[in-house]
Parts: C-alpha cells; sequence; structure tokens
RNA sequence: GCCCCCGUAUCCCAACGGCAGAGGAAGUCGCCUUAAAAGCGACCGAGUGUGGGUUCGACUCCCACCGGGGGCACCA
C-alpha cells in the first residue's frame, strides 16, 4: 500500500467506516426484528395494511446492478409505509425453478437444485447485506415440493373450471432448448430465451384459458390506468388485440360428388362485402385440404411444402411478393350470390380469426397485391377522397356500388358511412343467417406444458381406458424424479419420460396400467401467485389461505422490470380472475399499483460481457458502501427512467452521507429536547422538506425526496456554522429529520445518525415525523409583479394579504407605476400572495 | 403501417398554467497541504427540440413536424 493510500485509508476511516457500521448495524437489526408482518393486526383491523413487493428473483448467480436498483425503489416505500404506521407484508423468496439450473446440471453432470439452492444461498447472503427490509420468515422457494404441490393443486383447479384443456396444434418449437415456447415468449421469430430461430411442431399440449377472460383482462386497464406505467397498460392492450367486426359465411359450390364445408371468415369491414372478388384462406389451415379440388391438389401440396420450410422469420417479412394457389372452388357471395374462387394463401394466418379472409381488393392493401398478382378483379367499395392516389382504400367515406348497378340485392348500402354501412351489413347477415357482429382477440390460449426437468410436474395421469385422470388431491405433489447430468439432456422430448419408474403408475380410477404425464409446467405458472403464498408461507394444507389473501391483498406496490409488461404481469392477473371466480379471493386484479423501473446502463449501453462494460455490484458496494450505491440508484433519475452508471456519481453520495453523519456528531442537545422555541427559520426548512417529501413519496418521486433531503442537511450545516449554533433545539429537530428521511434509502448511516443523536437503535420503528402546519406558513412571501406576463418588481407582503391590498400595493410600486404612467391598464389580475399581473 | 412515452444548462435531473433551477455531476477559483489526492467553501452556467394555437400569462394545455425510446404488426 502506498503512502497515499494510507492516508486516505485514515481519513475515511475516521470520517465514517462504512464496512464497520454496516457489520455493526446488521448484527443489531438481526436482534430487533423489525421487519416480521403481523397478521393478526391486520385481521383485526387494529392497523390499516400495506403490500409492498417486488418481482422475486431467479437465483442465476449473485445479484447484479439490476436488482440492487429495484430493492432500492422498492424499500423506499416499503420502509415508508411502515413509519407511517401502516403494517407492513414486505416479503422475498425465489423464483427457482428454469433452465439455466437445468443446463447448469448437464454442463456439470450434477442436479438442478445444486446449483439452484448455492445460488439461493449466495444471493441470501448478498440481500441481507444489502439492508431491505424484508420479512424474511416469509421466504420460499418455487422450486421447494412444498411450493409446486400448490402450483400442481392450482392447476387442477383450472382444470376442473375447464380453464385447463389439453389440444393438438402447431406449437412454437425451440430446436436449441428442445422445448415448446408460449408466443409471449417468442420475440420475432426467435427464441426469447437463446435467440434460435423458432419452427412449429404438431404437439399435444396443456393449455389454460386465458382467452376466457380476454374481455376482462383489457376492461380492468382502464382502472389500472392511474397507477400503472402508460407504456405497460398500452402494451397489455396491444397484446390483447381486440378488434370488432363479424364472422362472415360463404357457401362453397358442390364441386360434384364431395361435399365442401363452407368458409367462415372473420373482417372488421363487414361493409365492404360487395367489393369481395376471392376468398383467400391459410395454406397451413386444415380448411384448405378440405377444399382442394382432386385436380388442384398436387398444386396445392407442393405450395404448401414450400411454405412449411420457410421460417417464422422469412414469413415475419412484410415486403414479400404475394403468393398463394387456386384450390378449384367456388364460394357464393352472400348479398350478391357471385361466384368467386378460393385460393390458399400464406398471407392469411391460420390462428388468427377463422384462417380465412374474404378478398377485397378496393378496400385492403394485401388483398390488392393479391388481387394484382394473380389477375383478379378489383372493385371499390368506399368512396375515396377526390385527392386519394393510393391503391386499396382503408378509410373513411360512403359506401359506393353495394350494390353496384345491375346487380341485384336485398341489401343496399350505397351511400351509407362505415360505420352505419357496418351496422347494416351485420343486421342483414344476420337476418339471413349467414352471419353475425362478433369481437375478435389477438390474445391467444396460454401454451404451459414444457419438455423439461426443472419444473413443476403436471400432475396428470393418462390411461389408456379413462384418459386424462387428474392426479387425486392427497397424491400431490407428485414429487420429480431424482434425474441429473446427461439424463436432463434434451432431445426432443421431456427428460421425465425417461424415468420409467416414475413414469409407471396405476390409474387412480380403474388401477390399470397408465403413465404420468411426463411434461412441465411453465415457470410463469409458478410466478403466477406467489404473491398469494406469501400470507401463509407454511401452511402445509392449503396454496395460501383465504382469509389472510383478502386482509392483505391486493398488492399496494408491485416493483420489477419492462421486460415482463406482458407476460408476468398479463399471467398473474388471469390467475387472480380465475381464483376470484372460484371463490379463493375476493379482490380482481393483482397489482393495485405497479412501478416499472428502468434498466442500469453504462456508457449508454447495456452491461454486457461481450462489450466489456459490465459493472459489478459487489465491487461498488465495497468502494462505496451499500448506502451509496442505494442512494446513488434511487437519486440518479425517477424510477422509471434508465440509469447510466457513467452519468452517476457514487463517490458524490458517499461524501453526502458523511457530511449528513458529521451533522448528528455536532448537534449539541440532549436527545428528547423540544423543538419548540426553536430557530424559526430553521424549523421552517424542516416541516417543509417533510411535508414535500410525502406528496413526493406518494407519487414515487424519491429522486427529488433524495434531493429535498439535501437540502435539509445544506440549511441544518448552515444554522450550525453560522446560523443559530449547534445547541439550538431546532438543529437537533433537523438532523434527526434528516436521519428519518435518509433511513428509507440509507438505513445503515441512518441509523448510526440515530444512535450519535442519542436514541436506542431502531430508527426503521420510528414514528414518521408529524408536520406543524403553521410552520408551513412563511412569515412574508415575495410577490412578483408583472406587466404583460414579464416579472418587473417584487414586493414582500404577508402571506395572508387580501387581493385587494395586494393589487393596490403592485399599482403603488414606483417601478410599476412609473412604467404605467401614461398607459391604460386593461385589466389585472391577482393571484395572491404571490402574484400581480398588469395588462395595458 | 398503427398505438404509447419522452425531448429543460456540458451531463443526470427539478419546477399546483404564475419569478425557468431544487439537488447532484463536470468545470473554474479559493481554503487545507511541502505538493498532490481527498475534504471543505465559492463561482460559472439554459429560456425549455421546431413551428403554430389557446391564455392576462405556457416547460406545463391543444395541433403539426423533427429527434429518441417502447409496444403491436401480412391480425383481415
Amino acid at each position: 500500500m502506498s503512502e497515499q493510500d494510507a492516508n486516505r485509508e485514515t481519513t475515511e476511516a475516521s470520517a465514517y467506516d462504512v464496512e464497520a457500521i454496516q457489520e455493526k448495524w446488521r448484527a443489531v437489526w438481526d436482534e430487533l426484528d423489525l421487519f416480521a408482518a403481523d397478521d393478526s393486526v391486520v385481521l383485526s383491523g387494529t392497523k390499516e395494511k400495506r403490500y409492498a413487493l417486488t418481482m422475486f428473483p431467479y437465483p442465476s448467480g449473485d445479484l447484479h446492478m439490476g436488482h440492487a436498483e429495484v430493492m432500492a425503489l422498492h424499500d423506499v416505500m416499503a420502509r415508508y409505509w411502515r413509519m407511517k404506521g401502516y403494517e407492513v407484508l414486505n416479503p422475498m423468496g425465489w423464483d427457482s425453478f428454469g433452465l439455466p439450473a437445468e443446463n447448469a446440471a448437464i454442463k456439470n453432470d450434477t442436479h438442478p437444485a445444486t446449483y439452484t439452492y448455492a445460488n439461493i444461498d449466495t444471493q441470501f447472503e448478498s440481500f441481507k447485506r444489502y439492508g431491505v427490509s424484508f420479512d424474511w420468515a416469509r421466504r420460499f422457494n418455487t422450486s421447494d415440493p412444498a411450493y409446486y404441490h400448490w402450483t400442481q393443486w392450482l392447476f387442477l383447479k383450472l382444470r376442473e373450471a375447464g380453464l385447463a384443456y389439453r389440444k393438438n396444434s402447431p406449437v412454437n418449437w425451440c430446436p436449441n432448448d428442445q422445448t415448446v415456447l408460449a408466443n409471449e415468449q417468442v420475440v420475432d421469430g426467435a427464441c426469447e430465451r437463446c435467440g434460435a430461430e423458432v419452427t412449429k411442431r404438431e404437439l399435444t399440449q396443456w393449455y389454460f384459458r386465458t382467452t376466457q377472460y380476454a374481455q376482462e383482462l383489457l376492461d380492468s386497464l382502464d382502472d389500472l390506468a392511474p397507477t400503472w406505467p402508460s407504456k405497460v397498460v398500452n402494451a397489455q392492450r396491444n397484446w390483447i388485440g381486440r378488434s370488432e367486426g363479424a364472422h362472415v359465411t360463404f357457401e362453397v359450390a358442390s364441386t360434384g360428388s364431395t361435399t365442401v364445408p363452407p368458409i367462415t371468415v372473420f373482417t372488421t369491414r363487414p361493409d365492404t362485402i360487395f367489393g369481395t372478388t376471392f376468398m383467400v384462406v391459410a395454406v397451413d389451415a386444415p380448411l384448405a385440404e378440405e377444399l382442394v379440388t382432386d385436380e388442384h391438389r398436387a398444386a396445392f401440396e407442393t405450395y404448401r411444402d414450400e411454405i412449411r420450410k420457410a421460417s417464422d422469420i422469412d414469413r415475419l417479412a412484410t415486403d414479400r411478393a404475394k403468393t398463394g394457389v387456386d384450390l378449384g372452388v367456388f364460394a357464393v357471395n352472400p348479398v350478391t350470390g357471385a361466384r368467386m374462387p378460393v385460393w390458399a394463401t400464406d398471407y392469411v394466418l391460420a390462428d388468427y380469426g377463422t384462417g380465412a379472409v374474404m378478398g377485397v381488393p378496393g378496400g385492403d392493401q394485401r388483398d390488392w397485391e393479391f388481387a394484382t398478382a394473380m389477375g383478379l378483379p378489383i372493385v371499390r367499395t368506399t368512396q375515396p377522397p377526390a385527392d386519394f392516389d393510393g391503391e386499396a382504400f382503408a378509410g373513411e367515406g360512403p359506401a359506393v356500388n353495394s350494390p353496384a348497378a345491375g346487380v341485384e340485392s336485398e341489401l343496399d348500402i350505397n351511400g351509407l358511412a362505415v360505420e352505419e354501412a357496418k351496422r347494416a351489413t351485420i343486421e342483414y347477415l344476420e337476418k339471413i343467417g349467414r352471419g353475425t357482429g362478433t369481437v375478435n382477440f389477438r390474445l391467444r390460449d396460454w401454451l404451459l406444458s414444457r419438455q423439461r426437468y426443472w419444473g413443476a410436474p403436471i400432475p396428470i395421469i393418462h390411461c389408456p381406458v379413462d384418459g386424462e385422470v387428474p392426479v387425486p388431491e392427497e397424491q400431490l405433489p407428485v414429487l420429480l424424479p431424482d434425474l441429473k447430468g446427461a439424463d436432463l439432456k434434451p432431445r426432443g422430448t421431456s427428460p421425465l419420460g425417461a424415468a420409467t419408474e416414475w413414469k409407471t403408475v396405476a390409474c387412480p380410477t380403474c388401477g390399470g396400467p397408465a403413465e404420468r404425464d411426463t411434461d412441465t409446467m411453465d415457470t410463469f405458472v409458478d410466478s403466477s401467485w406467489y404473491f398469494l403464498r406469501y400470507v401463509s408461507p407454511h401452511d402445509e394444507t392449503q396454496a395460501f389461505d383465504s382469509t389472510l389473501a383478502n386482509a392483505w391483498g391486493p398488492i399496494d406496490l408491485y416493483v420489477g422490470g419492462d421486460e415482463h409488461a406482458v407476460l408476468h404481469l398479463l399471467y398473474s392477473r388471469f390467475f387472480t380472475k380465475a381464483l376470484r371466480d372460484m371463490g379463493l379471493i375476493t379482490w380482481d386484479e393483482p397489482f393495485s399499483s405497479y412501478l416499472s423501473q428502468g434498466k442500469v446502463l453504462n456508457q449508454g449501453r447495456k452491461m454486457s460481457k461481450s462489450l466489456g462494460n459490465g459493472v459489478s455490484l459487489g465491487d461498488q458496494l465495497a468502494e462505496f458502501g451499500v448506502d451509496a450505491v442505494r442512494l446513488t440508484l434511487v437519486f440518479a433519475s425517477p424510477p422509471e427512467d434508465n440509469i447510466d452508471w457513467a452519468d452517476v456519481s457514487p463517490a458524490g453520495s458517499l461524501r453526502f452521507l458523511q457530511r449528513a453523519l458529521r451533522l448528528s456528531g455536532d448537534v449539541d442537545s440532549a436527545a428528547g429536547t423540544s423543538p419548540e422555541g426553536g430557530d424559526v427559520a430553521l424549523r421552517r426548512v424542516t416541516h417543509h422538506v417533510v411535508h414535500e417529501a410525502e406528496r413526493l413519496l406518494d407519487s414515487h418521486r424519491f429522486n427529488v425526496v433524495v434531493a429535498r433531503t439535501m437540502e435539509l442537511v445544506n440549511a441544518a450545516r448552515k444554522a450550525i456554522d453560522s446560523g443559530c449554533g449547534a445547541d439550538d433545539p431546532a438543529v437537533r429537530e433537523a438532523v434527526e429529520t434528516v436521519a428519518i428521511l435518509l433511513s428509507l434509502v440509507a438505513p445503515y448511516t441512518a441509523e448510526e445518525m440515530w444512535s450519535r443523536l442519542g436514541h436506542e437503535p431502531g430508527i426503521a420503528g420510528v414514528p414518521w415525523p408529524t408536520v406543524d402546519e403553521a410552520l408551513l406558513v412563511e412569515e412574508s412571501v415575495t410577490a412578483v409583479v408583472q406587466i404583460k406576463g414579464k416579472v418587473k418588481a417584487r414586493l414582500e407582503v404577508a402571506p395572508d394579504i387580501s387581493e385587494a391590498d395586494l393589487e393596490a400595493a403592485a399599482l403603488a410600486d414606483p417601478t410599476i407605476a412609473g412604467l404605467i404612467a401614461g398607459e391604460t391598464v386593461r385589466k389585472v389580475i391577482v393571484r395572491a400572495p404571490k402574484l400581480v399581473n398588469i395588462v395595458v
């Protein structure tokens, strides 16, 4: 160690020995156990509850900057609420099922549990050091049998309610992870987790019927909008994707011997039905095969196989030329009786709507392109404005050619605006039994089966006689068989399938030989109800105690990252509504308010190993201490903004903490001294800051709370050095307030201050200061006098000055009098006691 | 292409429709030091992306555009 370093060590040690302070208080806090949530006071109603929750981590390695930020933000509110006198539930656990543990187990020839629980131990230690006010007695891991027992039980309950079912359909398949993916886990045609190109597979899989709640999930977003970030509400709206329109059925002219099914389409523009000149069905929909005639079959199959080979990524390119094949059959327009050809194409999606579309080239650009490519006729049915120079016209205008001259139809919508034309068309179609007004959603059912090991086994037994048989409740949990290492290698089918002994069971119904379902549940199932488990985490008889869930829930503040804006939040909302309908809880939405925190970047970019710009949380904590890192993260920006570590200064935070701490040593009055009679100017600052802090905390503007605390530190310093002096009771009041404000963000420093101020340990348990309203009123205020909105003079006036007096004073001011001399005063706006605006 | 959010000093960010600056960082200058760093103190600094509109008064409300971020997307 150089002499220089030695000097620095000495200086810092004498001012603020970060390590020593952290060590000292961590031990004391463990002893005090201040953060245990008391069910009884909430059940009895003696105290109002607050449930603060932060997204529980996946145990991959140690905590990182992102965790540090969420926890720091979240803890501000949890600690504030506790000081405000609420009974706070602030639990933490681990989302400990998942792929990384399994991959690590394959690589190291170990059991996934080894990796998982070792990481949990590491993270647990880090959390404790980080000083978040968690109730650790409630911790659990989703990979514990005691937890997944109830994940399985909930699955069976959802199945009983008709919300879980099994079906065969093409699913997203990740060739790298060798498992299916939910639609939500596919981003731009690639696996969200590993980036591999997703392919399709035909498989029988379990689904949750999320679509049953599509409308309610959408409607409730209106209630959440005031307390949720608009970007998240917006993302969910887009994801649910409601659109209004109609189902219309087109009969298909028989081609002779075989009977052909009719084609039902979904359209948002039933009013354009007169412009339909062809029909298109998705090439990969079963309907296409049913429709195609024998002489067209060969061409169809060639085309279909060609499309199947193309990846999703190719199909997603929107600028591709339109392709398709004629199926050789003719559909009949229900309003005109016109016959039109039916084609198969890949620009129609098999799994949206009905997988078939009426081709209206005059009103839809895609249909226009298709018609142009195939030489099909184009008819305009909405009159575009005179200056329209596009191709298909999808805007507002009167209906034309509906029907066209010479065409016979019982329905005539010519001249009607789009909305009326839609209504009239639907009404007519309903009358003749050829269509119905309907609503379609983009949201699909949630595919929950996974062909992997480290998850909750699906508690179903497949019996050749009785079919799907639920595992009887008393036999839950279905424990995972003990597999490890190479047994877990992905081979396209579930690793559980290789555990023959485990898989083979007697059917619970008939006793005959049967097999367990060998898939495990998507880990998002685990996290869709974990917030309920925290209310009774050790209950061995039920998933959660409904009485406690109703007392504690819903969550008052949920903090987490945008990456879960649709997935986890939507699934949790679905579970909540389903459980409500089963009578297990009374609330409709799990998260009353949601705070989505930004990311921690470095030099404008996401931290990553490949960029070499990663910042180690451990290093930062070692260099600046827990409090300085937490303070930096909270102060850097509004919670929802990204933080660039290159733009912030943990060293500056540490400096500030040292200044605050030094104040506590300078206070020269005894603990318990009443602030009454203390310096009024300083007391005003103190009470003003507390008042402001309350308002700011309620709106989650934590960065500004820190700035206000800094102001109070500056004011206290000035009072001690060049004001009322260190023995003035107002100084003690100010510094104690600093300690309390600081305890929300920098608990170690705050506790040390509290102790140096002569108090017993446990600042987290002291009540929030009461604001003295009288001290919020200033002795005199500065009123500005404007002429036409420009400031021309300032007046010192009493805060309770009347509007008339203020106006008189303003007009009497020599500067103002001079400026308005000779001008006509047209209007005087007075906002006592702050402002007078004279309009000349 | 449709939808949502954001543009304030060199940087990060404050500002119930009412004096554009609270706080921090950087920079400059002092004090301390043999010196430097650290520490302490002080100073410097923009008229709010652009153009309109509403208003006595607009960073704030409305419209259009530019720039940045995000969601959805051959979704019928």
